[in-house]
DNA sequence: CTCCCTTGTGTTAGCGCTGTCCATTAGCGC
DNA sequence: GCGCTAATGGACAGCGCTAACACAAGGGAG
């Protein structure tokens, strides 16, 4: 190890142009090999301790910063996980993704996020994207994708998790609560409270895999009871134009008899209930409204909606944690977590 | 051009392995360079339209992903923008990212997301490691940032284009609403409707430099009205544990002659209506309440919040234009965006 | 004193792609 | 025929890093 009496001058040099400070002249500054400083940084234990501290400073002083790029793709490990949401002005899965960050960047993952936009097409496009930037895994949201896309992933042996919806035959690591169980529970709670004819809003804004096993969930306790199949309709929610409300009167004035209408979500069953009172319809004692999903509205909404929570920040920590031990090479206990959810029995329903 | 006549199992056969199709194979098999591969993906323009479409036919067969690690590095170009927000969890955040997604994805950037939890060290860091990605830019939130990372962004020539926070000085590029002229005007209209004694509630959640410019609003128009400067209040608004609504009690009872209580932001605010409309205090008879930022929560509320509504989609949209500019080279018109804002005057104030 | 194993470090050969420079060809006017 | 330009494609040398192997030194077992 060779004494550098220059060694700081470099380094006040070396600091204006960052650009330039490569691992080899670290090497050079330190008197080692590159291949000993990749080491002090990536595989510590590899390396005399005398060694690590000496080299480390030195890397430090100069400011120096690995480039990942060259990095991965030498050692064909990129820290990158590409995670797909329909779109992140969604607050639901702002916040699964918040939990799936919070469990990769301790460990040293970064995030590439994409959004789909609810299509299956962009979604195929992003994983694509994803792959050239061999990112080392990708979260997906929900379990309804393009044949292509799966197939695809499955060639590159990219780990994979879909995430927000229960699948017990994932094509590769699955999370998230069954929807249809949460479909059947709000269905059960509504009968046990009197209810007899139900219509169930579907929306955009989810898609539509999860709204239908929502709505196969509450047909299957209407026939279990005895009761007709809820009428099913279908609404556009941009936020820009309302939350359509209005579909509750169009579904009082179609079947009259309807006491409940289940909403896909809850920024729309919000809506209903705004609707609702506004226009001297009275909740619940005409009309139960019920929804899927929680925030604030819901519970500070007069009348508050009663609806299902899912626990959406756990669903991104436990996507990351599968992926984690996926990485690592871990023996993975299982591929599909099943989350539950919980009827947050308010004064809607 | 030699035919191939084999190509096609050859390909059948590398598509069962996606990892090994490099630039290479899909040159071999189209009987060109590798070179003109390339060109035919980055530079069409430069190669003739016979060998484009020829090439690309087999590139698409072979199920060829361009590698963008192997790519950045030699081109130093990642297509990448390194974007760090304080938490992803506020729909807030995720709407600027939103809106900056929406402009850098169809430009053929990728979004790799960090989350600082409102801490300027934490921030430093993930500036520290989107370098060491070599992301073609960075997009911050706020105008308050750890000095070094300043620094380091200007050595490394990074663009960087700050966020949310109007800054007519800013180190590279910004875009924001001035929450200076926000506060004044939040208390202008306050004054204007009779309000006389100020009391303002900062709060975590909001990192510190916009809670200060806020309040200094206030206070300048305080001031030109002859009033008394508003009393500063500093609370914690963690979710879990409410909203901090008993504040408005502490409040009252330091300075029962307070008749205006001016949150930094929406959801404490909506907080502080709930406890007040709960123990009796008239809102906004006795007590006007307002807030900063918006959202379907402050509108549906009773009575409903009087706050300021920010641009926040169009922040994250002009954040990436700026960046689009700065990277394609064309002279930036301006460096610093000001955005506007708008009083939602509603029942509160 | 050899053998072998462990520990620490170095050498070599790429990872897959693109910038730069150069070679070839064709088309044109004189 | 010549030189000139423009269009097209190729050879080569890296980009900055790491996997794999090689090698030296030291220590314990036989």
């Amino acid at each position: 190890m060779v004494d550098h009496p220059s060694s700081d001058a470099e380094a006040a040099h070396a600091e204006v142009e960052l650009s330039t400070v490569r691992l080899q002249e670290v090497a050079e500054a330190a008197g080692v090999s590159t291949i000993t400083v990749s080491r002090c940084i990536n595989n510590p234990a590899r390396v005399s301790e005398k060694t690590r501290e000496h080299v480390l400073k030195i890397a430090n002083r100069m400011g120096y910063i690995p480039n990942r790029l060259a990095s991965s793709l030498a050692s064909a490990r990129s820290m990158v996980i590409g995670v797909v949401v329909p779109t992140i002005a969604n607050p639901i899965h702002g916040m699964v993704l918040q939990g799936a960050a919070d469990i990769l960047e301790p460990a040293g993952y970064q995030v590439l996020l994409g959004n789909s936009h609810f299509s299956k097409q962009s979604e195929f496009e992003l994983v694509r994207t994803f792959l050239g930037h061999r990112v080392d895994g990708i979260l997906l949201t929900g379990r309804d994708h393009l044949e292509e896309c799966l197939d695809l992933l499955a060639r590159s042996r990219t780990p994979m998790v879909e995430m927000f919806d229960y699948n017990p035959e994932p094509s590769d690591m699955a999370v998230g609560s069954s929807n249809f169980d949460a479909g059947a529970s709000l269905g059960q709670y509504l009968i046990a409270r009197g209810r007899r004819q139900f219509a169930y809003v579907g929306h955009t804004g989810l898609d539509d895999s999860r709204m239908i096993a929502r709505l196969q969930g509450l047909i299957k306790v209407c026939e279990a009871a005895g009761l007709a199949p809820p009428r099913h309709y279908e609404i556009s929610s941009d936020p820009g134009t309302g939350t359509g409300g209005e579909v509750v009167g169009t579904i009082l004035r179609d079947v009259p008899e309807i006491d409940a209408v289940v909403f896909a979500g809850h920024q729309v069953a919000v809506g209903a209930i705004r609707y609702s009172v506004d226009v001297g319809i009275a909740v619940p004692q005409r009309l139960a409204i019920a929804g899927f999903g929680d925030s604030p509205i819901a519970k500070w909404i007069t009348p508050s909606l009663t609806t299902v929570r899912f626990p959406v920040r756990e669903n991104g920590i436990e996507a990351g944690k599968l992926m984690l031990w996926r990485l690592q090479g871990k023996q993975c206990k299982q591929r599909s977590i099943r989350l539950g959810f919980e009827i947050l029995g308010r004064d809607s329903a």
